[in-house]
DNA sequence: ACGATGATGAAC
DNA sequence: TTCATCATCGTA
């Protein structure tokens, strides 16, 4: 059975957390020209609606945050220290401010190193995870359970006073 | 432990 | 218009 599910918004407009831990184990396909490259998720934060000190979106709606407000299974892409650019999938309801950040795959550990190696920048930025954007998650009928799971507090995010603290940041232990 | 490197948002 | 900050990483 080649099992090969895209995901799409069904997957995505769930709690913020929840779509954090059920994208570990899935597959992260980037086209670029004919060639696919396919990894497995193997790392993940969740940034959580309006409350969160550490999200982007806890001082409202910006213009460079505008797309966590629009509807999920779009793209979230920017640029921190001047040189990585962050790939985050909106999820949750249309205005509900939430994203997960995907900080890792099988073999390249680091947010900026996942980007930098499938070649993400901001002009994936408000485009909808799909096979036509070149850039989408697939699920392949891998099973992860809960005790494989690692839960950890977010990494880079000390401002954030007690949301520092949440365990948001998943990471699937069966690595590769 | 620290510098690279530039966009962002808030202050002025 | 200036300024501090930043969901990081490679080098030391």
């Amino acid at each position: 059975m080649n099992h090969r599910r895209i995901l799409d918004k069904t997957f995505f407009c769930h709690d913020t957390r929840v779509v954090a831990l059920e994208l570990l184990g899935k597959f992260l396909v980037r086209r670029i020209g004919k060639k696919e490259i396919s990894l497995m998720i193997t790392e993940t934060e969740a940034y959580d609606g309006p409350n969160d000190k550490a999200s982007h979106a806890y001082k409202g709606k910006t213009k460079r945050n505008e797309v966590m407000f629009d509807e999920s299974g779009l793209w979230y892409v920017y640029l921190v220290y001047g040189m990585y650019n962050m790939l985050n999938i909106v999820t949750g309801a249309k205005e509900y401010p939430a994203a997960v950040l995907i900080r890792g795959v099988e073999r390249v550990n680091g947010p900026g190193k996942v980007t930098k190696f499938l070649k993400i920048t901001k002009s994936f930025n408000k485009k909808k995870s799909s096979r036509e954007s070149g850039l989408w998650i697939e699920d392949r009928g891998i099973v992860v359970h809960n005790k494989e799971i690692k839960k950890t507090p977010r990494i880079g995010v000390a401002y954030a006073g007690k949301w520092a603290k949440k365990p948001y940041r998943f990471v699937y232990k069966n690595i590769l």
